[in-house]
DNA sequence: GCAAAACAGCGTCAAATGTCCTCTTTCAGG
DNA sequence: CCTGAAAGAGGACATTTGACGCTGTTTTGC
Protein backbone atom coordinates (compact mmCIF):
# COMPACT_ATOMS: atom_id res chain seq x y z
CA UNK A 1 0.00 0.00 0.00
CA UNK A 2 2.98 2.67 1.18
CA UNK A 3 5.01 0.52 -1.41
CA UNK A 4 5.93 3.70 -3.09
CA UNK A 5 6.22 6.11 -0.32
CA UNK A 6 8.70 3.73 1.37
CA UNK A 7 10.58 3.28 -2.04
CA UNK A 8 10.76 7.31 -2.56
CA UNK A 9 12.10 8.10 0.78
CA UNK A 10 14.95 5.29 0.63
CA UNK A 11 15.97 7.26 -2.57
CA UNK A 12 15.73 10.61 -0.53
CA UNK A 13 17.43 9.55 2.43
CA UNK A 14 20.21 7.18 3.91
CA UNK A 15 19.61 7.82 7.41
CA UNK A 16 16.56 6.35 7.63
CA UNK A 17 15.44 2.62 8.57
CA UNK A 18 13.62 0.12 6.49
CA UNK A 19 11.56 -0.05 10.24
CA UNK A 20 11.61 3.21 10.43
CA UNK A 21 9.93 4.11 7.21
CA UNK A 22 6.91 1.85 8.05
CA UNK A 23 6.55 3.01 10.96
CA UNK A 24 5.48 6.27 9.99
CA UNK A 25 4.03 5.30 6.99
CA UNK A 26 1.40 3.36 9.38
CA UNK A 27 0.89 6.14 11.04
CA UNK A 28 -0.84 8.26 7.76
CA UNK A 29 -3.78 8.15 6.94
CA UNK A 30 -4.63 7.89 3.10
CA UNK A 31 -6.84 9.83 1.58
CA UNK A 32 -8.34 10.22 -2.15
CA UNK A 33 -9.51 12.95 -3.59
CA UNK A 34 -11.27 14.74 -6.52
CA UNK A 35 -9.95 17.28 -9.29
CA UNK A 36 -10.35 20.43 -8.04
CA UNK A 37 -11.31 19.36 -3.94
CA UNK A 38 -10.34 21.70 -1.63
CA UNK A 39 -7.40 20.33 1.09
CA UNK A 40 -6.89 24.04 2.73
CA UNK A 41 -9.18 26.90 2.45
CA UNK A 42 -7.54 30.00 3.19
CA UNK A 43 -8.30 31.24 6.50
CA UNK A 44 -8.14 27.87 8.16
CA UNK A 45 -5.40 26.43 10.05
CA UNK A 46 -3.23 23.50 8.37
CA UNK A 47 -3.38 20.25 10.18
CA UNK A 48 -1.52 18.28 8.02
CA UNK A 49 1.51 17.35 6.53
CA UNK A 50 0.89 15.95 3.35
CA UNK A 51 2.80 13.58 0.93
CA UNK A 52 1.19 12.73 -2.38
CA UNK A 53 1.40 9.29 -3.74
CA UNK A 54 -0.72 9.97 -6.88
CA UNK A 55 -2.16 12.75 -8.24
CA UNK A 56 -1.05 16.71 -8.53
CA UNK A 57 -1.43 19.54 -5.61
CA UNK A 58 -1.40 23.41 -6.62
CA UNK A 59 -1.31 26.13 -3.35
CA UNK A 60 -2.33 29.34 -4.43
CA UNK A 61 -3.36 32.47 -2.91
CA UNK A 62 -6.40 34.92 -3.83
CA UNK A 63 -5.93 39.16 -3.90
CA UNK A 64 -8.52 41.62 -3.24
CA UNK A 65 -9.44 41.12 -7.16
CA UNK A 66 -10.07 37.96 -6.88
CA UNK A 67 -6.93 36.65 -8.97
CA UNK A 68 -5.15 33.85 -7.83
CA UNK A 69 -1.90 33.41 -7.65
CA UNK A 70 0.15 29.93 -7.57
CA UNK A 71 2.73 29.38 -5.14
CA UNK A 72 3.40 26.21 -5.76
CA UNK A 73 2.71 22.74 -7.69
CA UNK A 74 3.20 19.60 -5.79
CA UNK A 75 3.62 16.23 -8.36
CA UNK A 76 3.46 12.88 -7.21
CA UNK A 77 6.43 11.48 -4.43
CA UNK A 78 6.88 15.05 -2.93
CA UNK A 79 5.88 16.48 0.49
CA UNK A 80 3.56 19.72 0.91
CA UNK A 81 2.34 21.43 3.81
CA UNK A 82 1.20 25.77 4.55
CA UNK A 83 4.37 25.60 7.15
CA UNK A 84 3.64 29.12 8.41
CA UNK A 85 -0.29 28.13 9.28
CA UNK A 86 0.88 24.30 10.04
CA UNK A 87 3.82 25.60 12.73
CA UNK A 88 1.96 28.51 14.43
CA UNK A 89 -1.45 26.99 13.96
CA UNK A 90 -2.98 30.47 12.44
CA UNK A 91 -5.00 30.99 9.49
CA UNK A 92 -3.37 30.42 5.94
CA UNK A 93 -3.31 32.72 3.56
CA UNK A 94 -3.24 30.49 0.92
CA UNK A 95 -5.06 27.16 -0.34
CA UNK A 96 -4.05 23.94 -1.54
CA UNK A 97 -6.57 22.22 -4.14
CA UNK A 98 -6.14 19.08 -6.25
CA UNK A 99 -5.53 19.70 -9.67
CA UNK A 100 -5.98 16.12 -10.60
CA UNK A 101 -7.60 13.20 -8.74
CA UNK A 102 -4.88 12.28 -6.47
CA UNK A 103 -4.33 9.66 -3.40
CA UNK A 104 -2.73 11.32 -0.32
CA UNK A 105 -0.63 10.52 3.00
CA UNK A 106 -1.72 13.01 5.94
CA UNK A 107 -0.32 12.88 9.04
CA UNK A 108 -1.60 15.54 11.87
CA UNK A 109 0.88 18.18 13.20
CA UNK A 110 0.44 16.02 16.94
CA UNK A 111 1.23 12.39 15.16
CA UNK A 112 4.39 13.83 13.26
CA UNK A 113 5.53 15.67 15.97
CA UNK A 114 5.80 12.18 17.60
CA UNK A 115 6.87 10.71 15.10
CA UNK A 116 10.22 13.03 14.90
CA UNK A 117 10.39 12.63 18.97
CA UNK A 118 10.37 8.63 18.43
CA UNK A 119 12.60 9.06 15.04
CA UNK A 120 15.65 11.26 15.62
CA UNK A 121 16.66 10.61 11.80
CA UNK A 122 13.31 11.74 10.57
CA UNK A 123 13.36 15.43 12.08
CA UNK A 124 16.93 15.29 10.70
CA UNK A 125 15.17 14.55 7.54
CA UNK A 126 12.42 17.08 8.04
CA UNK A 127 14.78 19.29 8.91
CA UNK A 128 16.74 19.14 5.47
CA UNK A 129 13.17 19.75 3.65
CA UNK A 130 12.70 22.75 5.23
CA UNK A 131 16.17 23.94 4.25
CA UNK A 132 15.61 22.72 0.89
CA UNK A 133 12.64 24.65 1.01
CA UNK A 134 13.88 27.73 1.95
CA UNK A 135 16.46 27.53 -0.92
CA UNK A 136 14.42 26.57 -3.98
CA UNK A 137 12.08 29.73 -2.41
CA UNK A 138 14.98 32.14 -2.58
CA UNK A 139 16.46 30.93 -6.00
CA UNK A 140 12.60 31.64 -7.36
CA UNK A 141 12.55 34.77 -5.16
CA UNK A 142 15.70 35.82 -7.25
CA UNK A 143 14.37 34.55 -10.91
CA UNK A 144 11.27 36.87 -9.68
CA UNK A 145 12.99 39.93 -9.22
CA UNK A 146 15.79 39.76 -11.67
CA UNK A 147 14.38 37.78 -14.60
CA UNK A 148 12.67 39.07 -17.99
CA UNK A 149 9.14 36.97 -18.44
CA UNK A 150 10.79 35.04 -21.12
CA UNK A 151 13.81 34.21 -18.97
CA UNK A 152 11.57 33.15 -16.20
CA UNK A 153 9.33 31.11 -18.44
CA UNK A 154 12.56 29.50 -20.11
CA UNK A 155 13.54 28.54 -16.56
CA UNK A 156 10.65 26.97 -15.52
CA UNK A 157 10.61 24.84 -18.76
CA UNK A 158 13.50 23.41 -17.95
CA UNK A 159 13.31 23.01 -14.43
CA UNK A 160 10.05 21.49 -14.50
CA UNK A 161 9.54 20.12 -18.06
CA UNK A 162 6.65 17.54 -16.78
CA UNK A 163 4.68 20.13 -15.32
CA UNK A 164 3.85 22.13 -18.61
CA UNK A 165 1.77 19.36 -19.79
CA UNK A 166 -0.41 18.75 -17.11
CA UNK A 167 -1.99 21.82 -15.79
CA UNK A 168 -3.51 25.12 -17.49
CA UNK A 169 -1.67 27.65 -18.99
CA UNK A 170 -2.99 29.97 -17.08
CA UNK A 171 -1.75 28.23 -14.17
CA UNK A 172 1.51 28.43 -15.24
CA UNK A 173 0.98 32.25 -16.15
CA UNK A 174 -0.07 32.84 -12.43
CA UNK A 175 3.20 31.04 -11.52
CA UNK A 176 5.38 33.09 -13.14
CA UNK A 177 3.76 36.27 -12.14
CA UNK A 178 2.90 36.92 -15.79
CA UNK A 179 -1.02 37.28 -17.79
CA UNK A 180 -1.88 34.26 -19.72
CA UNK A 181 -1.40 36.65 -22.43
CA UNK A 182 2.32 37.52 -21.97
CA UNK A 183 2.57 33.97 -21.68
CA UNK A 184 1.04 33.19 -25.19
CA UNK A 185 2.79 36.06 -26.74
CA UNK A 186 6.23 34.22 -25.35
CA UNK A 187 5.04 30.92 -26.80
CA UNK A 188 4.16 31.99 -29.81
CA UNK A 189 7.28 33.91 -30.80
CA UNK A 190 9.14 30.54 -29.55
CA UNK A 191 7.15 28.73 -32.28
CA UNK A 192 8.73 31.14 -34.68
CA UNK A 193 11.81 30.46 -34.37
CA UNK B 1 31.38 43.34 24.69
CA UNK B 2 28.65 41.15 23.90
CA UNK B 3 25.92 42.58 25.89
CA UNK B 4 23.62 43.51 22.82
CA UNK B 5 23.89 39.91 21.27
CA UNK B 6 23.23 38.74 24.70
CA UNK B 7 20.10 40.95 25.28
CA UNK B 8 18.69 40.54 21.60
CA UNK B 9 18.71 36.83 21.96
CA UNK B 10 16.76 36.81 25.40
CA UNK B 11 14.03 38.70 23.49
CA UNK B 12 14.44 36.22 20.12
CA UNK B 13 14.00 32.61 22.56
CA UNK B 14 13.03 31.66 26.07
CA UNK B 15 14.88 28.10 25.54
CA UNK B 16 18.49 29.56 26.21
CA UNK B 17 19.89 30.41 29.70
CA UNK B 18 22.22 32.86 30.22
CA UNK B 19 25.11 30.68 30.15
CA UNK B 20 24.45 29.02 27.16
CA UNK B 21 23.83 32.37 25.44
CA UNK B 22 27.61 33.39 27.00
CA UNK B 23 28.77 30.47 25.54
CA UNK B 24 28.08 31.13 22.10
CA UNK B 25 29.21 34.37 21.96
CA UNK B 26 32.42 33.09 23.54
CA UNK B 27 32.62 31.07 20.38
CA UNK B 28 32.63 33.96 18.20
CA UNK B 29 34.94 35.99 16.17
CA UNK B 30 34.29 39.88 16.33
CA UNK B 31 35.31 41.88 13.36
CA UNK B 32 35.12 45.32 12.15
CA UNK B 33 34.63 45.72 8.43
CA UNK B 34 34.38 49.08 5.95
CA UNK B 35 31.62 50.25 4.06
CA UNK B 36 31.61 48.54 0.83
CA UNK B 37 33.34 45.60 2.10
CA UNK B 38 32.95 42.03 0.91
CA UNK B 39 32.28 39.74 2.92
CA UNK B 40 31.52 36.84 0.76
CA UNK B 41 31.67 36.95 -2.68
CA UNK B 42 30.05 35.22 -5.64
CA UNK B 43 31.72 31.77 -6.67
CA UNK B 44 33.08 31.57 -2.54
CA UNK B 45 31.52 29.37 -0.55
CA UNK B 46 30.33 30.71 2.73
CA UNK B 47 32.02 29.93 5.76
CA UNK B 48 30.26 31.76 8.84
CA UNK B 49 27.28 32.61 10.16
CA UNK B 50 27.03 35.97 11.18
CA UNK B 51 25.26 37.78 13.35
CA UNK B 52 25.22 42.18 13.34
CA UNK B 53 26.06 43.98 16.52
CA UNK B 54 25.96 47.12 14.43
CA UNK B 55 25.90 48.48 10.82
CA UNK B 56 24.07 47.29 8.11
CA UNK B 57 24.85 44.51 5.18
CA UNK B 58 23.05 43.66 2.41
CA UNK B 59 23.25 40.00 0.00
CA UNK B 60 22.78 40.42 -3.70
CA UNK B 61 23.57 38.83 -6.87
CA UNK B 62 24.40 39.95 -10.20
CA UNK B 63 23.54 38.82 -13.51
CA UNK B 64 25.05 38.09 -16.88
CA UNK B 65 24.08 42.08 -17.78
CA UNK B 66 26.47 42.95 -14.67
CA UNK B 67 23.19 44.15 -12.90
CA UNK B 68 22.67 44.18 -9.06
CA UNK B 69 19.31 42.01 -7.44
CA UNK B 70 19.05 43.05 -3.69
CA UNK B 71 17.73 39.94 -2.33
CA UNK B 72 18.32 40.83 1.26
CA UNK B 73 18.95 43.44 3.79
CA UNK B 74 20.97 43.05 6.56
CA UNK B 75 20.13 45.37 9.69
CA UNK B 76 21.71 45.62 13.39
CA UNK B 77 20.92 42.54 15.57
CA UNK B 78 19.93 40.01 12.43
CA UNK B 79 21.61 36.97 11.85
CA UNK B 80 22.75 36.13 8.15
CA UNK B 81 24.62 33.95 6.04
CA UNK B 82 24.24 32.34 2.73
CA UNK B 83 22.22 29.16 3.36
CA UNK B 84 22.70 26.91 0.50
CA UNK B 85 26.08 27.59 0.23
CA UNK B 86 27.52 27.47 3.49
CA UNK B 87 25.14 24.13 3.97
CA UNK B 88 26.20 22.12 1.06
CA UNK B 89 30.03 23.84 1.02
CA UNK B 90 28.95 24.57 -2.70
CA UNK B 91 30.32 28.23 -4.51
CA UNK B 92 27.63 30.96 -3.62
CA UNK B 93 25.16 32.53 -6.11
CA UNK B 94 25.39 35.90 -4.31
CA UNK B 95 27.52 38.65 -2.56
CA UNK B 96 27.44 39.99 1.01
CA UNK B 97 29.13 43.32 1.53
CA UNK B 98 28.33 45.70 4.05
CA UNK B 99 26.69 48.85 2.96
CA UNK B 100 27.97 50.58 6.65
CA UNK B 101 30.70 50.05 8.64
CA UNK B 102 29.89 47.02 10.52
CA UNK B 103 30.68 44.95 13.61
CA UNK B 104 30.05 41.30 13.42
CA UNK B 105 30.11 38.30 14.81
CA UNK B 106 31.52 35.21 12.85
CA UNK B 107 31.14 31.29 13.58
CA UNK B 108 32.79 28.82 11.34
CA UNK B 109 30.56 26.14 10.39
CA UNK B 110 32.36 23.56 12.40
CA UNK B 111 31.91 26.03 15.35
CA UNK B 112 28.45 26.72 14.92
CA UNK B 113 27.48 23.09 14.41
CA UNK B 114 29.91 21.93 17.48
CA UNK B 115 27.91 24.77 19.62
CA UNK B 116 25.00 23.09 18.22
CA UNK B 117 25.85 19.56 19.51
CA UNK B 118 26.45 21.00 22.98
CA UNK B 119 23.38 23.05 23.50
CA UNK B 120 20.39 21.51 21.96
CA UNK B 121 18.39 24.99 22.55
CA UNK B 122 20.52 26.49 20.27
CA UNK B 123 19.70 23.68 17.29
CA UNK B 124 16.25 23.93 17.91
CA UNK B 125 16.53 28.04 17.93
CA UNK B 126 18.62 27.68 14.63
CA UNK B 127 16.15 25.32 12.96
CA UNK B 128 13.07 28.36 14.22
CA UNK B 129 15.20 30.83 11.83
CA UNK B 130 15.13 28.76 9.05
CA UNK B 131 11.77 27.92 9.54
CA UNK B 132 11.12 31.62 9.84
CA UNK B 133 13.18 32.70 6.89
CA UNK B 134 11.42 30.05 4.63
CA UNK B 135 8.04 32.36 5.67
CA UNK B 136 9.24 35.52 5.22
CA UNK B 137 10.95 34.00 1.96
CA UNK B 138 7.55 32.98 0.67
CA UNK B 139 5.47 35.68 1.47
CA UNK B 140 7.90 38.03 -0.47
CA UNK B 141 7.39 35.95 -3.31
CA UNK B 142 4.23 36.30 -3.25
CA UNK B 143 4.14 40.16 -3.18
CA UNK B 144 6.56 39.12 -6.12
CA UNK B 145 4.31 37.72 -8.38
CA UNK B 146 1.28 39.14 -7.19
CA UNK B 147 1.38 42.94 -6.59
CA UNK B 148 1.94 46.02 -8.48
CA UNK B 149 5.07 47.73 -8.33
CA UNK B 150 3.27 50.66 -5.92
CA UNK B 151 1.80 47.89 -3.97
CA UNK B 152 5.32 46.10 -3.44
CA UNK B 153 6.83 49.60 -2.79
CA UNK B 154 4.03 50.15 0.06
CA UNK B 155 4.79 46.82 1.59
CA UNK B 156 8.04 47.47 1.76
CA UNK B 157 7.91 50.95 3.30
CA UNK B 158 5.29 49.21 5.68
CA UNK B 159 7.37 46.16 6.74
CA UNK B 160 10.94 47.97 7.14
CA UNK B 161 10.05 51.45 7.73
CA UNK B 162 13.80 51.88 8.70
CA UNK B 163 15.65 51.30 5.79
CA UNK B 164 14.29 53.29 3.55
CA UNK B 165 16.05 56.55 5.35
CA UNK B 166 19.38 54.07 5.57
CA UNK B 167 19.97 52.64 1.92
CA UNK B 168 20.58 54.33 -1.28
CA UNK B 169 17.10 54.34 -3.86
CA UNK B 170 18.94 51.94 -6.15
CA UNK B 171 19.09 49.24 -3.76
CA UNK B 172 15.66 49.50 -2.60
CA UNK B 173 14.14 49.46 -6.40
CA UNK B 174 16.72 46.48 -6.90
CA UNK B 175 15.09 44.69 -4.11
CA UNK B 176 11.57 45.16 -5.35
CA UNK B 177 12.80 43.74 -8.55
CA UNK B 178 11.47 47.08 -10.42
CA UNK B 179 13.99 49.84 -12.15
CA UNK B 180 14.55 52.87 -10.93
CA UNK B 181 12.84 55.53 -12.97
CA UNK B 182 9.84 53.17 -11.91
CA UNK B 183 10.86 53.88 -7.64
CA UNK B 184 11.06 56.86 -8.61
CA UNK B 185 7.80 57.73 -10.37
CA UNK B 186 6.05 55.71 -7.79
CA UNK B 187 7.86 58.01 -5.32
CA UNK B 188 6.97 61.35 -6.97
CA UNK B 189 2.93 60.16 -7.75
CA UNK B 190 2.28 59.54 -3.76
CA UNK B 191 4.36 63.24 -3.12
CA UNK B 192 1.39 64.94 -5.19
CA UNK B 193 -0.91 63.37 -3.00
C1' DG C 1 -25.31 13.10 -25.93
C1' DC C 2 -25.77 18.03 -25.00
C1' DA C 3 -25.38 22.41 -22.88
C1' DA C 4 -22.29 25.06 -20.21
C1' DA C 5 -17.97 26.13 -18.73
C1' DA C 6 -13.06 26.27 -19.28
C1' DC C 7 -9.27 26.99 -22.18
C1' DA C 8 -6.31 29.46 -25.09
C1' DG C 9 -5.20 32.16 -29.23
C1' DC C 10 -5.59 36.83 -31.24
C1' DG C 11 -6.47 41.90 -32.18
C1' DT C 12 -6.64 46.43 -30.30
C1' DC C 13 -5.77 49.90 -27.26
C1' DA C 14 -3.99 51.91 -23.05
C1' DA C 15 -1.09 51.75 -19.15
C1' DA C 16 3.13 50.46 -17.01
C1' DT C 17 7.82 50.00 -17.25
C1' DG C 18 12.48 50.30 -19.08
C1' DT C 19 16.48 52.64 -21.51
C1' DC C 20 19.08 56.50 -22.45
C1' DC C 21 20.05 60.89 -21.59
C1' DT C 22 20.92 65.38 -19.04
C1' DC C 23 21.17 68.15 -14.97
C1' DT C 24 21.83 69.15 -10.11
C1' DT C 25 23.24 68.07 -5.50
C1' DT C 26 25.95 65.83 -2.20
C1' DC C 27 29.97 64.04 -0.36
C1' DA C 28 34.41 61.71 0.27
C1' DG C 29 39.30 61.90 -0.84
C1' DG C 30 43.27 64.32 -1.97
C1' DC D 1 39.39 73.97 -1.38
C1' DC D 2 38.98 71.37 -5.44
C1' DT D 3 37.37 67.41 -7.97
C1' DG D 4 35.31 63.35 -9.41
C1' DA D 5 32.08 59.86 -8.25
C1' DA D 6 27.60 58.62 -6.69
C1' DA D 7 22.85 59.61 -6.20
C1' DG D 8 18.52 60.74 -7.84
C1' DA D 9 15.12 63.56 -10.41
C1' DG D 10 13.11 64.03 -14.75
C1' DG D 11 12.37 64.32 -20.09
C1' DA D 12 11.92 61.70 -24.48
C1' DC D 13 11.08 57.70 -26.54
C1' DA D 14 10.60 52.59 -27.20
C1' DT D 15 9.12 48.30 -25.46
C1' DT D 16 6.59 45.31 -22.61
C1' DT D 17 2.69 44.11 -20.44
C1' DG D 18 -2.06 44.02 -19.25
C1' DA D 19 -7.16 44.63 -19.91
C1' DC D 20 -10.98 43.67 -22.68
C1' DG D 21 -13.51 41.55 -26.06
C1' DC D 22 -14.09 38.03 -29.48
C1' DT D 23 -13.53 33.44 -31.35
C1' DG D 24 -13.05 28.52 -31.93
C1' DT D 25 -11.92 24.32 -29.55
C1' DT D 26 -11.88 21.16 -25.79
C1' DT D 27 -13.46 19.51 -21.51
C1' DT D 28 -16.86 18.78 -18.03
C1' DG D 29 -21.08 17.85 -15.67
C1' DC D 30 -25.63 16.32 -15.94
Amino acid sequence: MFADFEKYIKTQTAVLTDDEISMIARAATVTNVRKKQLLLQAGDVCRYKIFILEGFLRTYGVDADGEEHVMQFSPALTWTTEGESYANCIPSNYNIEAIEDSRLMLWTKDTFTGLMSNIPSLKQYSENLVAQNLHTSRNRLYKAISATAEEKYEDFVKTYPGILLRVPLRMVASYLGVSLKTLSRIRQAQLQR
